[in-house]
DNA sequence: CCGCGGAGTGTTTTT
DNA sequence: CACTCCGCGG
């Protein structure tokens, strides 16, 4: 038995130790709120609760699998605890009682592109899709129902708030949801919304919520702070009989509102569930003081002054962060991979290291130098490989064998021929739509096609291909490899790059290995994509070191590192400059900013470039409104990449950054500067 | 009806 | 600069 006293402080304790009623926590950053709920799930194990009526729902599956293999460490049967996303236990529900709510069991999940493609194709028969000039694209229509029912708002108080341009629509962008709607139970389809909503469709009937919260009696939450209002009702569900709910989060680092997260729910929980206790961690075990001094700073400025100072409860204080001017996007990417290696000869690993960016497109050009340099590295955020053309093209051809009414699938694999245009795909769609199942479509429409086309001998392979890999006797990844074996021809001719297209796809057939269902290997990739993968670099030269971690903020959530370096502290970048109009959405900004500063535990940089492009045009970069104050400017140190002469430029007051950037010659002689040393 | 090439447009964050 | 949309030639 784990003495819980030794691992924890009084707080945490309290916490930790509290087993039914509801509980609020609320955790700054960095104060130990994986610990505490790592021995939460320890204690209840401990006290003889089944591990299996405990339901642990996290942001990422990672995450539950990190703090459940962790508990697991000290106590084997905390191994049996379920955890992951709310998506993924909607999934884990729904494939259970489809059947009761009058949904077929073998229904497909539609991932954003699929759901374009689904809203593209709704946009057509309504006929909005034609003369109609500035309608908007479909995933700007995706995005506007998606956040009316994240948000439980009308499209029109939707459009009204964040799309006014598109206000003259609202008619027709409404008859779109209920097409599209309709669309997807027609196909069998549900996209990520619809995990929720019918989760929570299904908790609403008494007898279905009684059976599921019969088996699920400890309820933990992570992250709170960005749930939505659909997954706040969602909780209230699943706790609501026996009270037994925690969560746990903090209002400061709510960054996920484009999604219709709402800090309301952690306001509310309290209201929602009597005799809540609420518990603050307000330790600091992550950083240095000098790296929470600038935190603090940060959240001094926020409208809503959320939790109080941080305060680090380690004893050594550490070097201020750095912040550091470049002319252009080179020298900040030449400047982070020196960085990153000299720390790594004084004995900080590259995996204890990591580059922080608002949007993916601003790691470019450090990818490309770190490549340069055989510097391994590893991508998260930005685009899935799920999400890869090649992927998905192969993935395709498993989906209609698990749900050959799946007509998104079979257009792409239709397409992928050649000859086969949209036209052509919607009549040979039509004529496989009215069989069951593969053999059907395969023996009767595509053995059989009329033979004057030229698509035809082409079709016949495509039938025999997919025929054979629905036989039973295969295994998950003998389909696959089936299914490859036809697609390298076809990938070999679409892209030129294809080698590393390829090696990406025997890495997806490896992944399959690991699974004995289909649907199961499908769902996985849908709900909970894998990041794109490690960048190999010449495995021999640095003999399989841990990577580098370069991430979005976003996805850098409840992580840490040694050394954290911030890209791109510009305006229009952090702050985006798509949030520029908005100061609620400037807020959330400032939080976003938050949550990066607060990743590390000893050392920070924060680095900007001048000279930015944008549309090929060159344009130079303001300092983030984020930094320029007197008060966040005092936590930093601006010379840390300066010699003698910069040292003049930086010494200059803090207002003076204003005035700096608006007058030419002031520009030209910061470029000049630039030019002769870094 | 397919597919190529040129012009124009607009550019986050994620399950 | 990358992606989409449109118009024309095969």
């Amino acid at each position: 038995m784990i003495d819980l006293k030794s691992h924890l402080n009084s707080s945490q304790l309290e916490a930790a130790t509290s087993a039914t009623g509801a509980l609020l926590v609320i955790a700054g950053a960095g104060s130990g709120k994986t610990r505490v709920i790592e021995y939460r799930v320890l204690n209840l194990v401990q006290n003889n609760i089944e591990p299996s009526s405990i339901l642990l729902l996290t942001f990422t599956r990672e995450a539950a699998r990190r703090m459940l293999s962790r508990a697991t460490r000290h106590h084997p049967r905390c191994k049996y605890v379920d955890g992951g996303t709310f998506h993924s236990f909607a999934y884990k529900i729904l494939k259970k009682y489809a059947k009761d709510i009058g949904f077929d069991e073998s229904f497909s999940i539609l991932d954003e592109p699929d759901a374009h493609e689904a809203i593209r194709r709704c946009c057509v028969e309504l006929g909005l899709s034609d003369k109609t000039k500035r309608f908007p694209r479909s995933s700007t229509l995706k995005d506007i129902i998606s956040i009316s029912i994240n948000k439980g708002a009308s499209i029109e108080h939707i459009l009204e708030r964040e799309y006014p341009q598109f206000i003259t629509y609202t008619k027709e962008i409404e008859s779109l949801r209920k097409k599209y709607a309709a669309y997807k139970l027609q196909k069998n389809y549900l996209d990520y919304d619809d995990l929720l909503t019918f989760l929570k469709i299904l908790l609403e009937n008494d007898k279905l919520r009684d059976k599921i919260t019969r088996k699920y009696r400890f309820i933990m939450v992570d992250e709170y702070q960005d749930t939505n209002s659909l997954q706040g009702d969602i909780t209230y569900l699943l706790g609501k009989e026996h009270g037994n709910v925690m969560v746990v989060g903090d209002d400061a680092q709510s960054i996920y509102g484009f999604r219709g997260a709402s800090h309301a729910n952690i306001m509310e929980f309290p209201k929602k569930f009597s005799h809540c206790k609420i518990i603050k961690l307000e330790e600091n075990y992550r950083s240095t003081q000098q790296i929470l001094d600038l935190a603090n700073a940060v959240m001094e400025d926020m409208e809503n002054k959320y939790s109080k100072c941080l305060v680090a409860s380690r004893g050594d204080s550490g070097d201020r962060p750095g912040l550091i001017f470049f002319k252009d996007a080179y020298g900040e990417a030449e400047w982070i991979c020196d960085k990153v290696m000299e720390f790594r000869e004084d004995g900080t690993d590259l995996s204890e290291q990591a580059v922080l960016f608002r949007s993916s497109y601003i790691s470019i050009l450090l990818q490309a130098e770190l490549s340069k340099r055989n510097i391994p590295y590893q991508v998260f955020g930005g685009l899935k490989f799920y999400e890869t053309a090649h992927v998905k093209d192969l993935l395709s051809y498993l989906k209609v064998i698990a749900n050959p009414k799946d007509e998104l699938s079979w257009s792409r694999l239709l397409l992928l021929i050649e000859g086969i245009g949209p036209k052509t795909a919607e009549r040979i769609l039509a004529e496989i739509a009215p069989y069951p199942d593969i053999s059907g479509i395969s023996d009767k429409v595509f053995k059989q096609y009329d033979t004057k086309y030229k698509y035809s001998a082409e079709l016949a392979k495509l039938g025999a291909a997919i025929k054979k890999a629905n036989e039973d006797k295969y295994n998950v990844e003998e389909r696959l490899g089936i299914a490859l074996d036809y697609y390298i021809p076809l990938l070999k001719d679409k892209f030129d790059d294809w080698p590393l297209r390829l090696n990406d796809l025997e890495t997806l057939k490896d992944i399959a290995s690991g699974y004995n269902s289909l649907p199961e290997l499908l769902a996985d990739f849908a709900i909970e994509s894998p990041e794109r993968g490690v960048f190999k670099v010449e495995a021999a030269k640095r003999d399989d070191e841990r990577p580098l971690t370069l991430s979005t903020i976003h996805s850098a959530k409840g992580l840490e590192w040694k050394n954290v370096f911030i890209l791109g502290l510009s305006d229009g970048v952090l702050p985006s400059s798509l949030a520029l109009g908005d100061e609620e959405e400037i807020e959330e900004e400032r939080r976003i900013f938050y949550v990066a500063v607060t990743r590390a535990k000893d050392n920070l940089f924060l680095s900007m470039h001048h000279e930015g492009s944008r549309g090929g045009i060159t344009q130079f970069n303001k300092i983030s409104r984020f930094l320029d104050s007197r008060g966040i400017l005092e936590t930093l140190d601006r010379g840390v990449a300066a010699d003698k002469d910069e040292q003049r430029f930086l010494d200059e007051e803090p207002q003076e950054f204003e005035t700096i950037y608006n007058k030419d010659q002031l520009l030209k002689r910061i470029i000049d500067y630039f030019d002769a040393d870094i």
